[in-house]
DNA sequence: TTGTACGCGTTATCAT
DNA sequence: ATGATAACGCGTACAA
């Protein structure tokens, strides 16, 4: 069923039904109504291939994340989806895995399908090496390029993030400010904003003039999931003998791992030890006693960049980076104001 | 950059370019080796859409979910595209939310795109109406539909799934051996596989021939993410006098919230209550204490699914339904062998 | 082994 | 307001 079977059976040239498949407002509404009744009748759809071959779009936006089953990033998946379709674009999804060389087969496969732009979800897309970064560069050059929680700065590349700095450094403020000084900061990303995060807390300390201990610093170097290896993370730093009075996790699941192992030490939440989270994910509310947990607005974040990517589209100007504020929200692994 | 700017540069004809670039063995190593010279020296790629035009077909496979934030769908999706992407297949996602209109009008979206073949993930797509479901008997009769644990019967429908009922069963069977003959079955859906869980559970009463009292079987009416709405749902029959010694429940947010109520009215784990979850997902590790849960092999049953579908794609006869076995994997929440 | 020419189903530009 | 026709870029049957 094409538009000729169309056109022949309403009586009309294909010139007409193309017309009034796509609104024009040149014809006649009489006409219009015949051309519609036969395309009701047939059931007919038009081939998207050849219209995108004219067109040379589809309508199709590609999403690159490196593991959507991962809370936050399925989350974000969700909501720059529900956007984009919104928006009447279609998206197109890869999972990339965390290797640079998978990231970039990905994104040649989305440039190959000829998608009109690519959303890179996460900052784990932003190598520290700024030579790794070339592909998304020279990708940038035919197509926008949304960045979600990262920061590159090149022309067709626009960044919509959290300022995870200024988070990250008000809590532990506030930290310092309540006499814990013995602060644990636990991270599993050195991604750019993994880094951001780490220098917010380290900030806070320089502010307050107070030394710090690198030994507070700690990177664990597991999966996305073994909350289970945290545990045991903390409890050899403690068997060790280092003390402290807090944790502040880059992310949800470090904070549950932090709280699993204050009950297997019997340590009182949140008197002898505060725990802080990141995300404020399904997961702080699974655990006992609830996370604080800094939420860093996701949804706001989501729409505001699939407006920017849409306007992009449309040949409108769009801001090259937009920032939001994280928010602590409290719950019952602090006892601050 | 067109195939005919290729077929100058290289001296050949458009014929022999597109040879070269398809793998036609017809093509005199030379010539072969010039042409992908010429091609690689100007970053040349075929226009994907000029090319589905032709074969009607962009080797695209739509995956639609309900909501892929959900914990369970989102790990679904990620198999199942990374298992499409090995097999030279694109994925395009739609999140369609749990309404019906919507579900038809996704479903519609995706083949106006000209998808090879709709992936329909979860047992919410098949709705209790047999009539409800014609859109999935009509979009089979364009391209194959697969099925995740969901099952109509259907020419052109593929289901891929766990066997639910017999899981449930045999953990129910399983309790009410070792004495506990009250207990509370706990669900959120009353999808297809949703049905089959709580027969399964009922199935073992009339097995072990004990009377079923329907106040054992709860309905919770919530978000799949308020935990906190189920711990208060147990806590009002808890206070209307219900008493039930294990919760079973077809959802693993459902069995945290149960853990917390048996938490928040110092019911021992597992002595005065055993807690057992569905998915065994990575909630059932963020809980204190573990919770013992039903496995469904989600990665065997994606990867299953997806050679279904390349197979019905490649023209191959493909088995209509294919179902695997659930596992119960014990840890903290029961005493059972 | 290679080249010519047509078809795929639209959109868009001109005429009329 | 409507129609004829040329792109769009590729695959492929057929010819050479």
């Amino acid at each position: 069923m094409t538009i000729y079977d169309i056109s022949k059976q309403a009586g009309v040239s294909i010139a007409t039904v193309s017309r009034v498949l796509n609104g024009s407002a040149n014809v006649k509404p009489k006409t219009r109504k015949k051309v519609l009744d036969v395309i009701e009748q047939c059931g007919y759809t038009p081939n998207a291939f050849a219209r995108g071959l004219g067109l040379n779009s589809m309508n199709t936006v590609g999403i690159l994340c490196a593991d959507c089953s991962d809370l936050y990033l399925a989350k974000a998946v969700y909501y720059i989806e529900k956007n984009l379709r919104g928006g009447g674009y279609h998206t197109v999804l890869g999972c990339t895995g965390y290797q640079l060389e998978d990231k970039k087969a990905s994104l040649a496969m989305l440039l190959d399908q000829r998608v009109d732009a690519v959303i890179m979800v996460g900052s784990n897309f932003i190598e520290a090496q700024s030579g790794d970064n070339e592909y998304i560069r020279d990708a940038a050059s035919q197509v926008p390029i949304m960045l979600l929680n990262a920061d590159l700065d090149c022309p067709g590349v626009y960044c919509t993030m959290c300022d995870d700095f200024k988070a990250t450094q008000e809590v532990t403020l506030s930290l310092l400010d309540h006499g814990i000084h013995d602060i644990l900061y636990l991270y599993n990303s050195t991604s750019y904003s993994g880094i951001k995060k780490l220098t917010g807390y380290q900030s806070a300390y320089l502010m307050k003039d107070i030394p710090i201990n690198k030994q507070f610093q700690q990177y664990f170097n597991g999966s996305h999931e073994d909350i289970d290896g945290v545990c045991k993370l903390l409890t050899e730093l403690h068997k060790k003998g280092l003390e402290f009075h807090a944790v502040l996790a880059s992310d949800d699941m470090l904070a549950t791992g932090a709280v699993k192992y204050a009950k297997l030490h019997h340590r009182s939440i949140p008197d002898d030890l505060s725990v802080i989270g990141y995300n404020n994910s399904l997961l702080t509310t699974c655990s006992d006693p609830e996370i604080t947990s800094i939420d860093n607005h996701l949804e706001t974040l989501c729409s505001q960049l699939v407006k920017t990517c849409i306007g992009t589209l449309n040949g409108e100007e769009m801001p090259q980076k937009t920032i939001f504020s994280g928010e602590l929200v409290h719950k019952a692994t602090t006892k601050l104001i």
